[in-house]
DNA sequence: GCGCGTCTTTGCGCGGGCGCAAATTCCGCA
DNA sequence: TGCGGAATTTGCGCCCGCGCAAAGACGCGC
């Protein structure tokens, strides 16, 4: 139970939150392993429970009536998946996949909603949070509708980075697997538009790392360079 | 002050608040009245005041560093504005510009923190309407993603109407003037197809009304066909 | 080590919708 | 009522990026 408290005191929903709150939620808490492909809720399936990923990552899909699949966004350590949705009393409007193994703490909708109007502190950490997100989608958005696609990639690309990335020895990781096919599901465009585009900047050196192994950034500079470009 | 609390009380920010709440909140708002086309704040400056729109419309514009705009959403009667910057303690991040003429209510930055720390139901509804709007522009997000332009304008359209629709003789009326140019905004794309686009449904005898006159939908169903087709 | 399946690369052609430009219509206002 | 400016319509050509197709590379299990 104390490692648990010391695993939620280091997410920014539990930021400054006080002893009895933090016990509390210890206690109501669930924990469910996760492996890599699983998926820990069904876009449209009703809302019963919260998440908080405690290690692992995410990616967030959203599936179109026609069945073609569109990545909201990746989650990492400390983010909150499912929660709008319980608190809201809506279906998951995502199904998020684990890209790698991890950890998830859960509640039940009733216990997160007792947890968040005894504490307001969790409230306003909430409010920040989703307020956090908002903002991201609005300015992808804005992306979407105003750049081109090399732009929107190496916006995509660098958002990952200040997300996930890793520094490593030639430049900075993105630490986990990324295909093409992901990549293309970020940015409104096809698989084969992302293989050319990548294909195009490690001939430039800007990245390297094919298939499986992580994507590597050499000059995140020359990223910036085109994603500011004009 | 009675007859602002009425106000309030009628607005899903203040849904369920207790007496104390409505009180607290009606003593330290202030008021604002606005005409068409007056700002309440500019995309960039730092979060003073978060408002709630007791009557009239906005809509919410953001700028890109190269000085294109983009259509985030519109907002109507009983919708928070600004509020998700004042809570974050972050610059505003889009522009609110008055449709028509209209009246803000407005607390200071401290004023709706404290409001919100002491009243768990207006947390608990402010969570509410972050998170909802979070959903609707994932699947703006989604629809950008996926589908051609005439679907958007369709999809945006309806949403349109159901956000603000009014029934009128011959079909549903948008209550308010709508450019081309804004059309064009929200959907991504430019004035003239939208133009090329509303002309064609015209002719179908789908919609009228052109210029300043609002657009009256006359065969809703005919739209979400469009919208929903294939 | 071999074979199979999946992911990726690359070529090619086409088309939706943008960009530019000009004509036209409508509105507000004097 | 007439004028000036803004919004809208429409034409036309071109280009980005999709869609299809096929080949190639890599990884995994047997």
């Amino acid at each position: 139970m104390d490692a648990r408290k010391s695993v939620l005191q280091r997410t920014a929903f539990f930021k400054n939150a006080d002893g009895p709150a933090l016990s509390a939620a210890a206690e109501a808490a669930g924990e469910l392993a996760l492996k890599k492909d699983e998926t820990l809720f069904h876009q449209g399936e009703e809302a019963s429970y919260s998440y908080l990923l405690a290690w692992g990552r995410l990616r967030l899909d959203q599936t179109t009536p026609d069945g073609r699949n569109v990545v909201i966004r990746y989650l990492g350590p400390g983010d909150l998946v499912g929660t709008v949705a319980v608190l809201r009393r809506k279906p998951y409007p995502a199904t998020p996949v684990a890209v790698e193994d991890g950890m998830a703490l859960f509640w039940s909708a009733a216990a997160k909603a007792k947890l968040i109007a005894e504490h307001p502190t969790l409230a306003a950490n909430a409010i920040n949070l989703i307020g956090g997100r908002l903002e991201e989608l609005q300015e992808r958005l804005q992306e979407l509708a105003t750049q081109r696609v090399e732009r929107r990639i190496a916006a995509t690309l660098l958002r990952m980075v200040r997300q996930a990335g890793r520094r490593v020895a030639d430049g900075v990781e993105i630490p986990f697997t990324l295909s093409r096919n992901e990549i293309a599901e970020m940015n409104a465009t096809t698989l084969h538009t992302v293989s050319r585009t990548l294909s195009a900047w490690e001939q430039e050196g800007i990245l390297s790392g094919k298939r499986s192994s992580h994507l590597v950034i050499t000059k995140p500079h020359r990223l910036v360079e085109i994603a500011e470009h004009e």
